[in-house]
RNA sequence: CGGGGUGUAGCGUAGCCCGGUUAUCGCGCCACGUUUGGGACGUGGAGGCCGCAGGUUCGAAUCCUGCCACCCCGACCA
């Protein structure tokens, strides 16, 4: 087995997904296309859960949960959204197995448990969820309903991919319920910048925030809001989305209030949501090709320890400074691991680390004892420096902001130099080619040329980039006049 | 669901064309010892229905047929 991971380079899929197995974050189940995401992995998506739940709440939403299933006839009731969805639907038809008398042993399903009715595994959420609000909301004092749920998914897709695009995955959606349009497309907006916020800030990863054009628009919604992130081999990933859904569900579950006039009114509504797909992002921005690469924020341990000693004697000498620091960085918030496995030598603990993305290491020895200094590296630029005992806390401190904020940088700067503006199709055929990332185009608007160009190059219409500004123009393919330029890339 | 590819130990593989001792090698695993400032070394050891089911043959990992699984490229998608 190769020490290194595959040269991205060779076969960015396999460098990938290498990563994701040997940094522990995750495997494939016995399960087709489903995941198993495993504990290190496990706990940098709690460590994202955290921070948006708190994001959520500080805007005034609260947590709830729906039902797995979604009878069939809820499910069809917004017919677009229905359509979207129904290629990709498991459907639970029976409830019961028994004993099969031609296989002694084996158990087949029992044809009598045939459902009246058959089940959905929810895909998504909004039928099931709105036909419970249809209870909930009678008046505008009942408005506006903000809720959110952590749940599963499942979506049965044709290809599957670790965190990226699995038959189940993790997420949280968020549907809420408003007495005006304005009002509901001010939470889709607010919502949309908190994901922005989020993977920005605590995920170190830039992202532009537009609208999607009405193919890749989600199935039911009147507008879909999005920010996309580019990742390291010039592939465009939609991190999050944002919907108005206008009256579309409140209508298909007849969803009504009495407003301040004594009328009744349909409510208008939104949807969002971020799945466990964010952590595909946080691996193909970040990572190199030693491991993968945490950002501080999100990172399980921020500092590990690695004593390096011959003997008992010296270890327990080390110990002894290390739980002084351990005790001095927890007092500040930071995460330490004290590594003390007599089982494996110190360089193979600093690759393991390296691999899992350890935002900083600390490593002593027998010398650094007798100097009073201690051995400083940093994942993300593999930089090492002897650093003094004295003020080790601020120094680690330090370091840690300076890791979340050159790591955005560095992503950002990447995003910088594979954004082309293009203005002719040849071109834009050229730079998908040779350099790849996202190109800034006019175009004309029709769904028939978003095809066309999709179907010459492969790229869609990520999205339309809110802060674009208006700006005359041609489209690339049509020649037909654009006031706007929007963003193409190759997707995942 | 179309086109291509691959299935040999936990992982990565040799052998297959041209059938023939006890299925190769590396990593990992176990035991003991020596080691420990960048993935240690030595000695010994365990682990295989060679994807599954048939067939051909004195004899099949190897040849034939069918099936299954996985990967890649499309279509689909967060």
């Amino acid at each position: 087995m190769s020490k290194k991971l595959t040269s991205r380079a060779e076969d960015y899929s396999k460098w990938y997904n290498e990563l994701v197995v040997k940094a522990d974050l995750a495997e494939n189940s016995a399960v087709r296309g489903c995941m198993v995401i495993k504990p290190y992995g496990y706990a940098i998506w709690e460590k994202m859960q955290a921070e948006l739940d708190k994001m959520f709440k500080e805007t005034g939403h609260q947590n709830a949960y729906f039902p797995l299933f979604v009878p069939k006839s809820l499910f069809e009731a917004e017919e677009k959204n229905a359509e979207g969805f129904a290629k990709e639907c498991a459907i639970v038809t029976h409830y019961r197995l028994q004993n099969d008398p031609d296989n002694p042993g084996k158990l087949r399903v029992d044809p009598e448990a045939k459902l009246e009715e058959e089940l959905v595994v929810r895909p998504t959420s909004e039928a099931i969820i709105w036909n419970t609000y249809k209870g909930w909301i009678q008046s505008y004092r009942d408005l506006p309903l903000l809720i959110n749920q952590w749940a599963n998914v499942v979506r049965w897709e044709m290809r599957t991919r670790l965190f990226l695009r699995t038959a189940e995955f993790l997420w949280q959606e968020g549907h809420t319920a408003h007495e005006t349009k304005a009002e509901a497309i001010e939470e889709t907006k607010l919502m949309n910048d908190i994901y922005a916020k989020f993977a920005e800030n605590f995920m170190a990863i830039p992202v532009i925030q537009g609208v999607k054009s009405e193919s890749e628009r989600f199935a039911g919604a009147e507008d879909t809001y999005c920010i996309e992130a580019l990742m390291q081999d010039g592939k465009a990933l939609q991190a999050g989305t944002s919907h108005f859904l206008g009256q579309n569900f409140a209508k298909a579950f007849d969803v009504k209030f009495a407003n301040k006039e004594g009328k009744q009114d349909y409510v208008w509504a939104t949807s969002w949501g971020v799945s466990t797909r964010l952590m595909g992002a946080l691996i193909m921005t970040h990572s190199d090709d030693h491991g993968l690469v945490l950002p501080p924020s999100l990172a399980p341990n921020q500092v590990v320890i690695v004593p390096i000693y011959k003997s008992d004697e010296d270890f327990d000498a080390i110990s002894e400074v290390a739980d002084t620091i351990i005790s001095d960085l927890r007092a500040k918030g930071i995460t330490v691991k004290f590594d003390k496995r007599k089982t494996h030598r110190p360089g193979a603990k600093f690759a393991q680390h390296e691999l899992q993305g350890v935002p900083l290491r600390i490593a002593m020895g027998a010398r650094d004892l007798a100097n009073g200094t201690v051995e400083l590296a940093r994942r993300d630029k593999l930089t090492k420096e002897i650093v003094p005992l004295d003020d080790l806390t601020e120094t680690i401190d330090g370091l840690l902001k300076d890791i979340q904020d050159a790591l955005f940088h560095k992503a950002l700067e990447y995003r910088n130099t594979h954004t082309t503006e293009v203005d002719t199709f040849e071109e834009f055929k050229d730079v998908l080619e040779t350099k790849g990332g996202f190109i800034s185009a006019h175009w004309d608007g029709t769904i028939e040329t978003e095809d066309k160009i999709k179907e010459i190059t492969k790229a869609t219409i990520r999205c339309i980039p809110l802060e674009n500004k208006e700006e005359k123009g041609v489209c690339v393919y049509s020649g037909a006049p654009s006031s706007k330029r929007v963003l193409f890339a190759k997707a995942y």
